[in-house]
RNA sequence: GCGGGAGUGGCGGAAUGGUAUACGCAUCAGUCUUAAAAACUGAGGAGGCAACUCAUACGGGUUCGACUCCCGUCUCCCGCACCA
């Protein structure tokens, strides 16, 4: 046992070394056998829910797990210490298709595949020492999770929350499955997933009415990062305005949205989206073949790549007329892909002199342009401008609207009070938020729990038979489609209405449903009467702390908050909501109060494999024959000498053209340096003078290190920047090897002192040893710091106290404001204080203990282990963890004595030690006495002092 | 184009309008060692022998005093992108 492994040392008993791989797992084992972190209601005690995006199952548990969970975790745990009684939960997302793809090829069910990596990744999370109770564990692919993930749909069925409708869908056909608005990214619009640009199709799909919500989810909690709020506030894209009726020359209404119904006098055509239902209607025989063509065009546009073509606006005119209004004007109808059928009525009133679409549009085609708002400052010429103006004025050419002023959309009110006194329009508010498609084409998901039946038509699953259960015995398809498809006992049915056969739905849930409602699931993993225990929500509820990364802010962030509201409306929150205090926060209102998005490791910068290759010069590139590994400081030797070689080869050649005699070809055959790109079979290399040359290694070649061994080509590293970590950039970092080299707790702290948590950035392999030397220092200086014999003084205790409670306050606002790295900091600035008092009187002193008790309170939410371990060695009963937080006193960190900091006209000249709490005169006074502060005064009058005590800052002017 | 965020040593990063560069990495020097590593001690923004001067992307401003507040410019990152 190594703990025996007590070495006398200079005469003294040393205690053994740090050494984490012992003491963590041991705590572990302690803490999970004792309950430590169980949490369970407790009304004399203030709840805090605190949480953490749940993971994906994907295999290993990766840098980017630690980085989110370790520092939320310390966290939870302060607030533990804070006297809340904290609920920190864990669990499974564990729906979706990469189980599916793995099946797919390794031809393991994906449940297997599923279950096997929870099972790996549960145990790595153990691994952290995080306060996760266990109990409470929910995994989202059990039937007991997703039963209720399925009634859920039915709720929202039931209350018209939920429709089935054909439309042209964004769909990916490397997924092979339709995708949610929010899930397509980019301006290449491709799979927010796997990155395949997606194609539109026209299905019959499932989606939910998160419009109905759009307004409401305009309003956030407060504690919600702005940029969130930004995002999502862009992504619902609230526009004012209003709808106008126009009429079609052969009299059909034509509605259209505009936010500018101030400029309708200005209206010179008519824009509809090809897929406008009255397109085929208004267009005449002259033009139909142009407008078939051009609908047929976009079409085929909007399934090749869309943004692919610059914005140059396109469009055809289709022979018919539409009636303004307003002015009973006849204005041409044109169609033009920039208008959108999915927004607004699919159809415009085009103004070009005021809008600069409208305005491109116009000129591309000749049409007019007709100045209706004025500005102050300038006349506008609708026949000469060149830009659309869209600023404020007055309106001009508008009847009796001529001369209102557009300012504080004066214009714009009067002119919708008008059109509604008129009937011809109506106020109104549009979005950009689109509804939440939720069908997915896959078998790893929550079926979709409703039933087709020829007579009856679509008819819910009854609820008492939830859960619609995934069939385990299926074969799954290269393509990807659903094997749910073909699977006879899934698919037939029979109707609950009628009793006759029937077709169940072969879609299952986005994942995204089971992550909209799984903070409930962790109150009651089990609870099989509601998807949660009224009881437990009622007390948790709501996620007062919520973590995670900023890649959700429009998607699952959206749909959760839109979850909480749908199923207030649906009357879900009932039970909870009776019995809870009306006073406190309602908890069906917004699913999380506080958001803090962490960012993001990335990937360590790293050198390529430094070469010699040998061989010879084809054009612009060295064919090699063979390539020596081998390292920086070689390789500039090497060039060294090669440069040489090259100097004494062309010297040799000045010599024998100035003899006359025929020049040898000089032809290089080695290039050194250090890979910093590699393709199959061809190398670029970068020399030390940054000169690149291109390599192409032949078939066949010896690649050999420095040894003489053959290394294959693979092994040749390339050049890396700081890049997103991926297995084939071989830059990921592995947790479990770091946990196992230096221990969770290093690793936890690390992780919180190298970054700032909301910036993440690239990994350091070489910082950690920071850590590692404060871990070892810390256990050094508490259980190796004898009593120094000699009366401690009072001053030398005063300073340590300070110290100490100056540390607790910095500690408890670092955890506080997320500020882990300056928390961490702290704790260092107190070790090494320690470490410089080990040999003065101080040590050993009551003070000297108290600092030490105080340092691993302090420690324990960020390294829990050695702070139990270190805790249970001085002495204090178990645990560190049910102890308070350590409170600081202001008197105590109060300094004494001051550096008097003297400032002549804002220029710092002196650096003054005295007491603190001097009067001005004092300190005037004091600064006077210095050579260095009377040099600069040079015998000036002193116009001006200014002190501030709290600072110890003076400054005087003269 | 619109919106949001950020620019501080070689690097990660600290700084309620009041001592810029805390803490740590790397570096350099010294101690120990046959040697190296580890560990320990120390140095360090730049320029200058020094007194000093100049430094928080750049240019202005407010102030006794600005990394911090205001105006303008540049660069980088992120989100949205024909949304009427």
């Amino acid at each position: 046992m190594i703990g025996s492994c007590i070495i006398a040392w200079r005469g003294r008993v040393m205690p053994d070394k740090y050494t984490p791989q012992e003491i963590e797992p041991k705590w572990q084992a302690r803490w999970e056998a004792d309950g430590l972190y169980r949490s369970r209601i407790d009304y004399s005690r203030p709840k805090h829910y605190a949480l953490t995006m749940l993971p994906y199952p994907s295999g290993d548990l990766h840098i980017g797990h630690w980085y989110a969970m370790a520092p939320s975790d310390a966290r939870a745990r302060y607030m533990r210490m804070r006297g809340y009684n904290v609920l920190f939960p864990m669990g499974f997302d564990a729906f979706g298709l990469p189980a599916e793809n793995a099946a797919i090829k390794n031809r393991t069910h994906p449940k297997t595949w599923t279950y096997a990596n929870i099972e790996r990744m549960r145990k790595q999370l153990r691994s952290m020492g995080a306060i996760f109770d266990w109990e409470r564990e929910a995994i989202s692919s059990d039937p007991e999770y997703y039963r209720w993930t399925q009634w859920f749909f039915l709720k929202f069925y039931e209350n018209g929350l939920a429709y089935r409708q054909r439309a042209a869908v964004d769909f990916c056909p490397s997924c092979n499955t339709t995708l949610a608005r929010e899930q397509v990214w980019g301006e290449d619009r491709h799979c927010e997933r796997c990155g395949t640009p997606v194609i539109k199709k026209e299905l019959e799909q499932w989606f939910f009415r998160i419009t109905n919500y759009a307004e409401e989810l305009l309003q956030h909690p407060e504690k919600w990062p702005e940029k969130v709020k930004v995002m999502q506030t862009n992504w619902i894209g609230r526009s004012e305005g209003a709808y106008v009726t126009f009429h079609t020359e052969q009299g059909d209404p034509l509605l259209i949205f505009t936010t500018r119904p101030d400029t309708l006098w200005g209206a010179t055509f008519m824009v509809l989206a090809p897929e406008h239902p009255l397109v085929q209607k208004v267009t005449t025989d002259e033009q139909r073949a142009a407008v078939e063509a051009y609908i047929a065009q976009a079409a085929r546009q909007s399934e090749i790549d869309r943004t692919a073509t610059d914005k140059e606006k396109t469009g055809v005119f289709t022979g018919g007329y539409a009636i303004n209004p307003v002015n009973q004007e006849r204005i041409p109808i044109w169609i033009a892909d920039y208008v959108l059928m999915t927004y607004g009525s699919g159809a415009i009133m085009a103004v070009p002199a005021h809008d600069e679409r409208d305005f491109a549009f116009a000129r591309k085609f000749g049409l007019p342009v007709r100045v209706v708002i004025q500005p102050l400052d300038s006349a506008l010429d609708g026949e000469t401008m060149t830009e659309a103006f869209v600023g404020d004025g007055v309106m001009v050419n508008s009847a009796h609207f001529d001369g209102t002023p557009t300012a504080n959309r004066e214009a714009i009110n009067r002119v919708i009070e008008w059109l509604e006194a008129q009937g011809i329009g109506k106020r109104a508010v549009t979005y950009r938020l689109r509804d939440w498609l939720i069908s997915r084409q896959r078998y790893w998901g929550a079926p979709i729990p409703m039933i087709y039946c020829p007579s009856c038509g679509i008819v819910p699953v009854p609820e008492d038979q939830l859960p619609v259960l995934l069939p385990d015995d299926v074969e799954f398809m290269p393509t990807g489609e659903s094997p749910l498809k073909y699977h006879a006992g899934f698919l037939n049915t029979t109707c609950p209405k009628c009793g006759g056969k029937a077709q169940r739905e072969t879609d299952t849930m986005d994942t995204f449903m089971c992550s909209s409602w799984y903070q409930l699931r962790y109150l009651s993993p089990h609870y099989d009467k509601a998807p949660f225990d009224p009881e437990e929500a009622a007390y948790w509820l709501p996620v007062d702390q919520y973590t995670g990364g900023i890649e959700h802010a429009t998607m699952h962030l959206m749909y959760t908050r839109f979850f909480t509201k749908a199923m207030r409306d649906c009357g879900i929150y009932k039970d909870a909501v009776a019995r809870r205090d009306p006073k406190l926060p309602p908890i069906d209102h917004e699913p999380m109060l506080a958001l803090y998005n962490q960012g993001m490791i990335l990937g360590e910068p790293m050198d390529g494999s430094y070469i010699v290759a040998f061989g010879t010069w084809h054009d612009e590139t060295l064919h090699v024959r063979k390539i020596v590994v081998i390292d920086e400081e070689t390789a500039k030797v090497m060039q060294q000498a090669e440069n040489t070689a090259n100097d004494l080869i062309s010297s040799l050649n000045d010599v024998a053209r100035a003899l006359g005699e025929p020049v040898e070809d000089s032809r290089m055959t080695t290039a050194v340096g250090e890979i910093v790109k590699r393709n199959d079979n061809v190398i670029v290399i970068e020399r030390f003078d940054e000169t690149q040359v291109t390599l192409e290694v032949a078939e066949g070649a010896a690649i050999v290190d420095k040894a003489g061994n053959a290394v294959p080509i693979e092994s040749l590293r390339y050049r890396l920047g700081v890049e997103k970590m991926s297995k084939s950039k071989g830059n990921v970092v592995a947790p479990d090897q770091l946990v196992a080299q230096y221990g969770a707790d290093t690793v936890r702290a690390y992780l919180m002192f190298a970054f700032r948590w909301e910036s993440g950035g690239p990994w350091d392999s070489q910082g950690i040893q920071g850590v590692v030397r404060w871990l070892n220092d810390v256990w050094s200086v508490v259980l190796d710091s004898p009593p120094v014999q000699g009366e401690p003084d009072e001053k030398a205790i005063r300073a340590l106290r300070r110290k100490v409670h100056q540390t607790i306050q910095r500690v408890g606002e670092g955890l506080e404001t997320f500020s882990f790295n300056t928390a961490v900091a702290a704790l260092m600035e107190l070790k090494n204080t320690l470490m410089s008092l080990r040999k003065t009187p101080v040590c050993g002193s009551a003070a000297w203990h108290e600092a030490i008790r105080t340092m691993l309170l302090l420690m324990a939410p960020f390294t829990p282990h050695i702070a139990e371990e270190l805790w249970e060695r001085i002495g204090e009963p178990y645990s560190i963890h049910n102890q308070s937080f350590p409170v600081y006193d202001p008197e105590v960190a109060k300094v004494e004595e001051i550096t008097l900091v003297v400032s002549v006209n804002g220029k710092l000249r002196a650096r003054i030690q005295a007491p603190a709490g001097l009067s001005e005169s004092e300190a005037v006074a004091l600064a006077l006495a210095s050579p260095d502060v009377q040099k600069h005064i040079n015998g000036g009058e002193i116009k001006k002092v200014i002190y501030v005590a709290e600072r110890g800052m003076l400054n005087l002017v003269i």
